[in-house]
DNA sequence: GCATAATTGTTCCACTTGGGACGATATATG
DNA sequence: CATATATCGTCCCAAGTGGAACAATTATGC
């Protein structure tokens, strides 16, 4: 039977495929399972994120921090303020910007994803030891400061 | 100024998004000049790929080689067929079901798709040498080998 | 052998996504 | 001070996506 992993054998770009599929193994399962679970979009995800990670963002950093186009934030801001996990207050010195920042049960609800994130990553990497994984976080670190310019991780 | 790589020291599954960091440095931006310069769409390479590799598949080969949705794989057969990448033969042996192959056009185009992404590869991943990128290799093969249950990378 | 179940490829449809344009506001320039 | 330019958040819309149902065909079980 064809199996997906029969590719990074033979694909032109293995060190890159490699990693999409790790990545995969452990963002997208989790994703689907939250999303079933919890009713959150990615798109919202990211939003509790950056808001839990920063006390007071506007729409537009959270933008630029999860490399999501604007009106896709705009969406997740609507949704989450709807469902209470978000509070919004206009900034006194720009009128154009509004001033988010997470509530208690949206910094719950993110530390629950994250969680959920952490153990699958763990399940994942588990083939390595302590010492392996330390050198792949060195090893990727390393390629991450040198990047000249920076884009977005796809999380 | 906010930057996507100040997440990497804070996330909770810093490993996974220093990953999907190093796999959307490569990815993205080469997908998107393909999609503006080609007019190839990422479901679209992913079938001329899978048949790059294999001579004769079914489409339901490509869906599970790929890890997408066998009506994607529909869409992507016949603009393939559409523009002559691709070539399609009914089954002798069972009418259900038609092998597909790749044409000398589609061939071409697949490999110019993969040296653009092999090169961004290179490009991103030039912060490491010849035997740190050995090291890597080995552990993400080392994780890649020991999944239980194998899904699709993300290509 | 015949009814039932499974498989292949397709179509339909609801949903998500992101580019572009917009009004409101703020900043820069002359 | 007035006008042009830039930025923020939002809305509209075209395009893409995948789940579900479907007809045609093949495999399975009694």
């Amino acid at each position: 039977m064809l199996n997906p992993s029969d590719f990074l054998e033979k694909v032109e770009f293995r060190d890159a495929a490699l990693m999409s599929f790790v990545v995969s193994a452990v963002i997208v399962p989790t994703y689907d399972a939250v999303k079933r679970d919890l009713g959150i979009t990615r798109s919202e995800y990211l939003l509790l994120m950056c808001l839990s990670h920063y006390p007071v963002l506007t729409a537009q950093d959270v933008s630029r921090l999860s490399g999501r186009p604007r009106n896709s934030i705009s969406r997740a801001v609507h949704r989450m303020l709807a469902v209470g996990h978000l509070a919004r207050d206009p900034d006194p010195t720009d009128a154009r910007q509004a001033r988010l920042s997470i509530t208690d049960t949206g910094r719950a609800l993110h530390q629950e994803i994250a969680e959920r994130l952490r153990l699958q990553q763990e399940a994942v990497l588990s083939p390595l030891n302590a010492k392996e994984r330390a050198t792949l976080v060195t090893l990727l670190s390393k390629v991450v400061g040198g990047q000249p310019s920076v884009g977005a991780a796809e999380l």
